[in-house]
DNA sequence: AATACATGTAACTAATTAAATTACAAGTTG
DNA sequence: CAACTTGTAATTTAATTAGTTACATGTATT
């Protein structure tokens, strides 16, 4: 199992907002760069503005920032994204048998360690924000 | 997405070994506690035994740990079952266009922060044990 | 107001993956 | 050797994700 690549796309989105600002970009130009479908990069730009990370015109190319990108996390991203549900990164098997001390027991008390992990996975996305990716990019590439 | 529950189930056929111990444990009495078919649990036995986190002979029933319980961590456990692969919890979309300077240098960039964040998330979970598992549900249990 | 081009979104298809099932080989014990 | 076990491969089923198509709606320009 993987987590979506909607993640990264939406990086990807954000990035080149700052990186692509000279030029006006579309879902047609941002999912050539993406390499991807269109209609995929709008459903993605939908969800990032519905988190206010972004404002989008219906009927209007480009795209901005709805706040400066040094403020905006990954975490607030992988939220905007919806790639993992609340609480739901590991799955627990349903029905254990209830008549078993740990078929009775093991969903409540795995569950409280599934969301510390978790947690402290999403605790990290939150000190990481678009500007450092930027910032790598920048010096990353090759011109 | 959600990581496979392979990871919960194999924390319950742990915590039988301890919490059953007065009876034998075959793969068809633990499918029956978990709820699931017995093939399910001899492949994830399996993957455990492998790991050396149990031991187990061909045809004989019953589990043992191969270790203190209380020295098995969570991400043992989680590593056993190859629920998610060495750095791939978060995917990256493939074959972004080069010709781009986001293109050309989202891979590189991201996949830091991403394995910096599942890191986090593996380095809680080696903090929890299977003794702490069964400790909670010695106490939960409705007797 | 008509044309061209943009976003927004729903419905459908294809591809991938996980879980369950079936079947049987091989090991162990009495 | 009979009964029962683990080990494992092959298959089916179910669920999820990504990609595609189509079109409604919004905006701007002439």
């Amino acid at each position: 199992m993987s987590i979506s690549s909607r993640f990264s796309v939406g990086i990807h989105i954000l990035s080149l907002i700052e990186l692509n600002k000279n030029t006006v970009n579309t879902s047609e130009s941002i999912a050539e760069s993406v390499n991807t479908n269109a209609a995929v990069i709008r459903k993605i730009m939908g969800m990032l503005k519905k988190a206010d990370l972004i404002t989008v015109q219906p009927g209007v190319a480009g795209i901005q920032f709805a706040r400066d990108y040094a403020e905006i996390t990954l975490l607030d991203v992988y939220n905007a994204v919806h790639v993992v549900k609340d609480n739901e990164l590991f799955s627990v098997h349903s029905n254990p048998n209830p008549n078993c001390i740990v078929g009775q027991t093991i969903q409540g008390s795995v569950e409280h360690y599934f969301h510390r992990a978790q947690r402290a996975m999403e605790d990290e996305l939150k000190t990481m924000t678009i500007k450092d990716v930027i910032d790598d990019m920048r010096r990353d590439v090759q011109s």
